[in-house]
DNA sequence: ATAATAACAATAATCATTACTGTTTTAGTG
DNA sequence: CACTAAAACAGTAATGATTATTGTTATTAT
């Protein structure tokens, strides 16, 4: 579990920490490229992992999504999807006003509830912009 | 969007409605293929797909499985995953118990929340009780 | 019975992600 | 500072779920 620093993995880490728009794997590898040509993109997934599993990023799979996204920043809160650009945004709604939903899950089920993934999907601002002036 | 009768799609629903245990396409398909030898899996996947277009079942996509279930249950409930087993059970709980959650999550936010996707994670019962006779 | 079209089986293609391979970096030790 | 073990790299091949394509068969309405 030794991690070793790397320039490859800094650079990713340093581009996550400047978007607040949770990036795909491919979209910070086309960003990364431009500081280090001949990155490869496996070696964006790896780091990608890694730095998740280090708890130092978090990595949204969301179901109406087929692509993962990442993000910097870790602490517990829930995210919109628009399924008119997929774009995934963060939601002002804190976490703690659903912290007691993994109890009421848990009555009247025979296994251990240990955490709960919520997301909401809709039409964004700017799609809903973009619809009504087409209309 | 003329549907056609066939009894591949027939068989294929008849099985789902005997299950309380969202198969994949792949179980749909190992199953079915009993009374249909030489059925594709690419016929599943396509009856499939079309039926829950159709509102006839639905298709469960959860971001912590890489796997679609499928559901003749197409009520709105909500679903608990193994991250031991990967089962994917129903929970007890009302749906209605959190239908204003929509409404919550819109506060402070531009864009229009159509719905929410919600499901659990943790241990079911069945491996609890296995891991606990290893111990 | 016929003709239009949906569905089929078989197979190839897609696409995000992971695994493999041989080389290069990093970092700890003398 | 050289040396070495381990980690990371670039490049590329493989994986696995799902979708698309193709030529044939089944369904349904006239």
């Amino acid at each position: 579990m030794n991690m070793k620093y790397s320039r490859q993995r800094a650079a990713i880490l340093s581009f996550l920490q400047s978007r607040r728009d949770h990036p795909t794997a491919e979209t910070v590898y086309t960003n990364v490229k431009e500081a280090f040509p001949n990155i490869s993109l496996g070696t964006v997934y790896r780091n990608l992992n890694q730095l998740a599993e280090a708890g130092m990023i978090a990595k949204h799979s969301f179901g109406v999504l087929s692509i993962d996204h990442f993000d910097y920043n870790t602490s517990p809160h829930y995210h919109f999807v628009c399924k008119c650009c997929n774009a995934v945004i963060d939601l002002p709604m804190a976490y703690s006003d659903f912290s007691s939903i993994d109890a009421e899950a848990s009555e009247g089920f025979d296994g251990l509830i240990e955490e709960h993934r919520l997301y909401f999907c809709g039409i964004c601002k700017h799609c809903l912009d973009k619809d009504s002036g087409q209309a």
